[in-house]
DNA sequence: GTGGTCTAGACCACA
DNA sequence: GTGGTCTAGACCACT
């Protein structure tokens, strides 16, 4: 699994980090049970702080994605993922609006909107990209 | 037009107030040519910071969604909107991603997510809602 | 002679004025001796306020490219234009200045910075343009 | 490098530490790569204010002539300066209008107004003045 | 310690 | 009265 974090960009690295981890597990690259590294490894591999991945962890952890079990490693969780809740979907509505609304906003039709859509699901659909 | 800004949220002001803005011609509540509240009253009315106005004001002329006139005030672009050029779209991909890729770890097919991303296109598309 | 104003530019509106009737003196469109509009009826062709067309005139009597003789109207100095003193030399060489920097700054060498100088100079030289 | 802002002048502080930094850049005292002081050294060093110095930056990011590493610091573009596209030679040349239209109409010719530029431009190439 | 954000209050040029 | 600019001072997220 290839993490890309881009040292630039406005989005913190905790959260660069956080979306990765969900992106291989959409992608399916990384599966129930499997080992994550450690923290002081993985943050020498990225180059980043050993804070940072704990922060990440830390979320990933709350939101039930993975199991930190001290001394022994993280893994990511074996008994699968939290469900699309509606706590879940009303979070994405309110992330998917002002997207849409620009994209409305210059000019694009439902279809279009739809088609850009689907083609970032696909993109994340095919595993081991 | 009726904007709501949320004094919690994580989400700077400006850009807040730079979304609802979009929301607003995505809905055609604001159109061409129509005018925009002087940064002070408008700050006035939402009960925040001129300058944060001013910030967003400039946020949106940057990409063409207002003109601003010097001594007259403030208008939604007469000339109509900035295209979805491909730097959009790919932005656009981008902010999607995250987005979708939970979606997916969270188990929605592929049509629950377009079901969601339709939802907030027609709450968008009626105006005057 | 056509003047020009963007009234959605930066630069103020007296200064845009103060411009395009020099370049119309360059070009040689306007001769010494001309007359020049009212400050009325300029203001009223080009759709701006009486006192800024004052303004413009103002400066531009004051830097001697024009006279103003009451009631008898307006006229481009009929003994001759200002010289390019020492002083002017000085301005011109400080407002360059940015100009060129960003210019070396992006790339560009000697010969290219002084072509474009020399398109802006033919442009403005072609009489009636 | 030395910087040196005028408080009287009508140009914008912001403006001027721009084309200041823009010029260190031009002659070759600015290195890719290289560290600038941070928003508020550099704002006491000047004696200016720091939201004055962030939009100077914010100005700068956006043109691509400098990096913004959030909790690291500011540095010169590491990956190099924009090129001079036509964009940008549009822009020059709308600049230089007005002077070269006011230089013709002071009585200078094709070669005065060429030795002025170039007098200019070897004032900048020479490093370290 | 860094940049990002926000507030409060002020003066100015412009029209 | 409008936006543009500048100052002073504060809190926050991130590393």
């Amino acid at each position: 699994m290839f993490i890309k974090i881009d040292f630039q960009s406005e989005i913190p690295i905790y959260t660069q980090l956080y979306n990765e981890i969900i992106k291989g597990i959409a992608k399916g690259e990384l599966l129930p049970g499997e080992a994550l590294p450690s923290v002081r490894v993985f943050s020498q591999d990225l180059g980043i702080n050993m804070h940072t991945v704990n922060k990440t962890y830390g979320l990933l952890k709350q939101d039930n994605f993975i199991q930190v079990h001290r001394q022994k490693g993280v893994e990511i969780n074996p008994d699968g993922f939290p469900p699309a809740d509606e706590v879940f979907l009303e979070k994405l509505r309110e992330n998917l609006e002002p997207l849409v609304a620009e994209s409305i906003a210059r000019g694009m039709s439902h279809e279009e909107i739809i088609k850009e859509c689907s083609k970032v699901f696909e993109k994340l659909g095919r595993k081991g990209e």
